[in-house]
DNA sequence: GCCTTCCGTCAGCGTCCGCTAACGTTCGTC
DNA sequence: GACGAACGTTAGCGGACGCTGACGGAAGGC
């Protein structure tokens, strides 16, 4: 291994999020907190399947597990999709203000409201 | 081919992002047109895995070709990233709008207490 | 026509990745 | 302490991925 492994955070994040399964459990996790029993259940693989991608999305800061007796819970953490965010922020101011411009407005509203619920959000995980 | 290559076209974009020196690519040609030499002689990797690359961004709508002459020159396609913003946007949104309807009573009042003062502190660096 | 430049494509190879089956660990219960 | 439940971990396997080298093709200059 040529000393590749983790360099940027950024890395990690989208190489958990290129798997659709990944994808999925995050999105099943995103409005309630779930055992991984229970999210294993959701799909058609093994139980170890799924225990490795909860592994790998926690790994990458998109998961917070929460241990109950045996159980452990998985939640969301919408933190983790900050960097990308910002990748694609940045990318979009440098590159162009046109489509930018098409877009502002519609993304407006939605992206404001989205940003006062995320405050709401992460004040519980302190 | 047998034909499970693009399901949906969310995910032929976060595969093709997925790969660090593909988002380098794509950042170099996020503010000029470039030629795939051009590219190429930027990385320290072949020719011709360069124009993989190039194809793979282009496939996935990320990447616009013009010719010119014996030259192909690429720009970055802000469109295609569009969709993985709708696609955040979108988790965010329905993640905390059912969250929120879920246990909306039973933590209203300390949660909004919480994140109104979160909000005076941090205020509006979006 | 001939040659060079610029670029995409194909075959092959090493590595990584996601999946399964078997095993190990922790916690609660009797 | 013994048993079962809920998970994580490991070894191994098949497929996908990225890279290289060799080849093919289109456009321009002589």
């Amino acid at each position: 291994m040529p000393a590749a492994a983790a360099g940027e955070p950024l890395d990690e994040t989208m190489r958990a999020l290129a798997e659709p399964r990944r994808r999925a459990i995050l999105r099943l996790v995103a409005t309630d907190e779930l055992a991984a029993g229970e999210i294993a259940a959701a799909f058609e693989v093994t139980r170890t399947a799924v225990s490795q991608h909860l592994t790998v999305l926690k790994n990458a800061g998109l998961l917070s597990e929460r241990r109950e007796g045996t159980r452990r819970l998985y939640r969301a953490r919408p933190e983790g999709l900050a960097e990308l965010r910002e990748f694609l922020d940045g990318m979009w101011a440098s590159a162009l203000d046109d489509a930018r411009r098409l877009v502002e407005a519609d993304r407006a509203a939605r992206a404001a409201r989205a940003a006062r619920a995320a405050e709401d959000r992460s004040e519980e995980d302190r």
